[in-house]
RNA sequence: GGAGAGGUGGCCGAGUCGGCUGAAGGCGCUCGCCUGCUAAGCGAGUGUACGGAUUAAACCCGUACCGAGGGUUCGAAUCCCUCCCUCUCCGCCA
């Protein structure tokens, strides 16, 4: 059903949109990435782009003439009579030599320019420039009313002995934590319980990746070579610890081709998830929002390209149910052009309520990228039998981040003695347990 | 870490002292024929990317691709160099 790993190399021309797409639509898609707002610059796209055209064809004019005289040579018993075509191609194939070595320069040039550009938005993201741009779509639940004053989960867990950032500290250093006894199982359980969900109600195959990649799955998925600050890299192996589990599992179907039959597919995994954090210092540095390392699970689908709209909306109505069946009240934004990541054509983002802060956070992102991962990691799929292949849509999402759940459940279930409440579906994952502490 | 073997099309598998091999042969698959049905049999077809041409796609023309990159040569799957990966044995290890 599905092919294993095949060995060829992504083709550089894939790396982006679609070369032919961005020569005939220039203005339109400068028009539609200029309003994710920064710096947009395609004026060297239109040079470059002839420029390799040109190169492209000349040298190929002269490779048909040097196949056809090589040939003739070949044909020829006695060599005496072509010394003439010997010594003519030794000049063309010099030429051939020297026109290649350019073509590669401009094409390596045009590389870099198109590997940095971020995908399109879709044409229905709310625009702006920042989250205060988004447009909330819905809410779920009620906000829960305390007759104390409810405390940040920090202060929960630390009082309860299930958090302790202090030793963490010590360990390995700031935004690092340690989950113990009740704590520990209670992250344990939300795994289990967000797997089990995903798995059993809404079909989804589950995936154990590995959690270090290659350059090549993290360029697949567009976080190199723009965000390589962002990583944790490995000493003496050029791999990289996964900032998510999308990395590993949408490159699971890297350089292949799918049967239309395969599709959709659905994955989720359950990894943690490595983040340097770097230029959000001074931002959550109390408690367990933002950490080096995250526990989260995922979903991931391949789809055919009519489909994904639809499939989005599914997957986020999969992730929301994560947070209903915890009876966690939660809002939904649709993220305007500005506020997308780069590979995003279109994300919404589910925010849970913190009664500490008194604010929805984020705790799992949707998005669909249409072709533009598909396209960097080739990952294609024919229609029919003996069809030419197309290339597929991905989507992922958050279903949901681990810890920002339990930050969620500490926070919104608190007692005024101290002890949390265990939500009535996560009891079965706590051996019955209705409370932690108290 | 040490020793050895190998990487060819969807798969298996040939490639002679470099030349007409995008690549024999087989399998699979698709279409057609044949046959009460099935099986067998017969015939044809069956990679991808880029560029050109085209209103556009298909067809067509050209180029490239036999793990990757470089070299020798008029010409390389075939010769040389470097790297990567896989497998087997030994060692080490959860």
């Amino acid at each position: 059903m599905i092919k294993v790993w095949p060995q060829k190399q992504t083709e550089w021309t894939s790396v982006m949109l679609d070369l032919k797409f961005i020569r005939d639509n220039l203005d339109e898609v400068e028009r539609r990435l200029g309003t994710r707002g920064g710096d947009l610059d395609l004026s060297s796209f239109r040079r470059l782009d002839q420029q390799r055209r040109d190169l492209l064809g000349e040298s190929e004019a002269l490779k048909a003439e040097k196949n056809r005289t090589s040939s003739l040579i070949g044909r020829t018993a006695d060599k005496s009579q072509v010394q003439g075509e010997i010594a003519r191609m030794k000049e063309v194939s010099a030429r051939i030599k020297s026109l290649d070595e350019d073509l590669k320069g401009v094409e390596e040039e045009l590389q870099q320019l198109l590997l940095i550009l971020p995908n399109l938005p879709e044409e229905k993201c709310p625009l702006g420039a920042s989250e205060e741009d988004n447009r909330e779509v819905s809410r779920w639940g009620s906000i829960p009313e305390f007759s104390f004053e409810p405390k940040p989960h920090w202060d929960i867990g630390e009082n309860l002995g299930i958090l302790d950032f202090e030793r963490a500290g010590k360990i390995s250093g700031a935004r690092f934590a340690l989950l113990r006894g009740e704590g520990a199982r209670l992250e344990r359980a939300l795994i289990n319980f967000m797997l089990d969900l995903h798995t059993g109600e809404h079909k989804y195959i589950e995936i154990l990746p590995p959690f270090m990649v290659n350059r090549e799955s993290m360029t697949g998925t567009g976080q190199l070579p723009k965000f390589e600050d962002d990583l944790f890299h490995t000493e003496g192996m050029d791999l990289f610890l996964i900032p998510t589990a999308e990395v590993p599992v949408t490159n699971i179907h890297r350089n292949e081709i799918l049967a239309s039959g395969d599709l959709p597919l659905l994955y989720t995994a359950y990894t943690p998830c490595f983040r340097k954090e770097a230029g959000s210092h001074g931002r959550d540095t109390r408690g367990l929002i933002r950490q080096h390392q995250f526990n989260k699970v995922e979903l991931v689908k391949f789809t055919r390209p009519e489909d994904s709209e639809a499939e989005l909306a599914k997957l986020l109505a999969n992730a929301e149910e994560v947070l209903r069946k915890l009876e966690l009240p939660y809002r939904v934004v649709d993220l305007c052009t500005g506020d997308l990541g780069f590979s995003a054509a279109r994300t919404y983002d589910i925010e849970v309520w913190l009664p500490a802060q008194g604010v929805y956070r984020e705790i799992s992102s949707c998005s669909n990228f249409r072709d533009f991962q598909a396209r960097r990691a080739a990952i294609r799929f024919r229609r029919e039998e003996g069809g030419r292949p197309e290339f597929v849509h991905t989507l992922n999402g958050s279903g949901l981040a681990v810890g920002r759940t339990l930050v969620a459940i500490l926070e919104n279930y608190q007692q005024e003695d101290g002890s949390v409440v265990v939500p009535k579906a996560l009891r079965p994952y706590l051996g019955g347990a209705e409370r932690i502490g108290g």
